[in-house]
DNA sequence: ACCGTCACTCAAAGCGCTTTGGGTAGATGA
DNA sequence: TCATCTACCCAAAGCGCTTTGAGTGACGGT
């Protein structure tokens, strides 16, 4: 079923079919009743390519999914990102179309998105330290949002984005205040901004309190588990080994709890761990007391607000930049104890 | 740029760039060249939209994702496995859409797709015993492949599937010889068509060794951590507890070895954990040993190629349904042993 | 010299919608 | 009574592409 079709079916001009359909005002209420009843009853809906031909947008948002070449990892906060920007997308009317595409050829995807006019707009994820899209999307003048920011780029342009610096200075204050000294950091992939504004926050509480970050207590890598495990039970086998744990991702701090147990140690005891905690839905932080100490901050909000941001900018163009930054909450958990004391 | 100001740039018609660049016979390889290399240089390339309404295909495959309305969660597989199909899709020019959906009003999406014409196909994911999204799909006349099956509907229909209960049975009986007698089933949700088979294959093997299942070492539920967590333990406190647990995924395997290892027991050796793995990126099963004696397969490489299926039925119509079955390998790894000697 | 063939190229219609720029009939005010 | 509004409604153009059906010039065969 088509305009056409449905218009001569009412014996009414496209025009006014249309008309009635999009709530202009120059439709009779009668009308107006008779046709939004004759579209349900012949389940009739405009195409989305004739619609958007004709008015010119797209009514759909592109989500580039980085796939990082060397580690074929897809990053697990996605699943749970996706679905809080989808709700949003849907209630709007609006489409998500998803490029899955390894950080190579990114660039060619946005231009593609661009020159197609598949898109009206487009979330940067997983924003890089100087990430280079940001430059490129405003050069390209297509409205895009960033999740997370990219330091090193001082235009003004949409981001959301939680406090990492903030948190995870806060969770090394909240390990200082327990006693503990030799504080570990395992930390994203070298490169991602988050992971540079957590150590930041991590070195300043140290700083502050007059330590110095250890090299031999930090590390980053692509947050698995086996990375968390790994670290851990190296860190732990060495002279002076941390006696607490600062983890960048509760798929790392299983790892981490793992190589600690293997030890015979007692997590929250022996060894204390605090992690961020992105509320992904397929792994909470256990029930009502939480397993891990953690800064926490739901992805899939993020998302859904994220969505909103983008859907406003591309509503109001001249509206300048809109940004959002979200401060983690930090829950104790089990996982922190006072530091063991030496003997 | 658009097709018009391409050819007048070229001093040619719409009709013979269009051809030119879709690879018709008609042009000269001279001309052909020549605008090729125009369309580089300014950076050309259609309108989806507009390719769309004329050709009457929409270049883009729906990928429908429920989310639970009970639990909100995300299927955690999802992400990997929208990677591997979006590999094929950018292969093909073709685009994935995305719909974020309440498993309440499915039904209402998947018209909505079909009647605005805004893909050429969906994948159904998650699908469960009797799910009645096949029929509809069918009487929709929308192409579409499954990632799974759906027990109970037999017309023909697309799909692609790891060969639960065989996996299961396998990992069943591999517990079996090595002396396990009291084996729990850690499974996905009830209704879910994965789950029905692996516990078939699961209670195949018990009955093949003169075992019958015993109600109380069988959970199901959405597979998180503290999901197989909370249940290891539970089953670990009562009497005549199981020496053996089979887990549906390696999430929820996190939870039972920490029941376990709560519980003062070591895995392999006090209880064994067999899990299946999907071998998610971000989730490896350890390293080159597998923490975890798994049953394996790939959901990526089952994105991919699921994919490559729905296009070929997309391309050929009359095409009778393909089908695929994958069978899952059994990796040892060190989570199972003998079963303990009762005293 | 004429006629087919080839090898290219083109104008125009059509995909399904929105939107512009009217048109018409009835009601209203002078 | 007539001009002027309203309130509705319509025909047609246009969005950017593909595709049909037709045209043109060059060339070889007779």
């Amino acid at each position: 079923m088509n305009l056409k079709e449905l218009s001569q079916n009412l014996g009414l001009s496209q025009t006014t079919v249309s008309r009635a359909l999009n709530g202009y005002p120059e439709v009779s209420p009668a009308t107006r009743r008779r046709v939004e009843e004759a579209a349900r009853t012949f389940n009739y809906s405009p195409s989305t390519r004739a619609k958007g031909l004709a008015t010119g947008k797209a009514l759909a948002i592109g989500h580039v999914i980085p796939i990082s070449s060397k580690h074929e990892m897809v990053n697990p906060i996605f699943g749970d990102f996706i679905a809080g920007a989808g709700e949003t997308y849907a209630r709007h009317g609006y489409e998500m179309i998803l490029s899955i595409v390894d950080d190579a050829s990114e660039r060619r995807i946005y231009e593609g998105l661009k020159s197609r006019r598949a898109v009206d707009g487009v979330v940067v994820h997983g924003p890089r330290m100087d990430d280079p899209r940001i430059a490129l999307l405003q050069s390209l003048d297509l409205p895009f949002a960033v999740h997370g920011r990219a330091s090193g780029y001082d235009q003004p342009y949409a981001w959301l984005d939680v406090n990492n610096r903030r948190a995870f200075e806060r969770a090394t204050d909240f390990l200082f205040d327990l006693g503990h000294r030799r504080i570990a950091l395992i930390n994203g992939l070298e490169g991602m901004d988050f992971a540079h504004r957590r150590r930041e926050g991590y070195a300043a509480s140290l700083m502050a309190h007059d330590g110095a970050p250890d090299p031999d207590l930090m590390r980053s890598g692509e947050m698995t588990e086996v990375f968390g495990y790994t670290c851990t039970r190296d860190m732990l086998a060495r002279d002076n080994p941390p006696t607490a744990v600062l983890c960048s991702s509760l798929i790392s701090a299983l790892g981490v709890r793992r190589a600690i147990e293997e030890k015979g140690y007692v997590m929250g005891k022996d060894v204390s761990v605090v992690t961020h905690d992105d509320a992904l839905s397929y792994l909470q932080n256990g029930g009502d007391v939480p397993i891990f100490t953690a800064t926490r901050s739901s992805v899939r909000d993020a998302g859904q607000q994220l969505a909103e941001m983008l859907l406003a900018a591309i509503a109001n163009p001249l509206m300048p930049p809109q940004t959002r930054l979200l401060e983690a909450e930090l829950m104790v958990g089990s996982s922190t104890g006072p530091a063991p004391r030496k003997d």
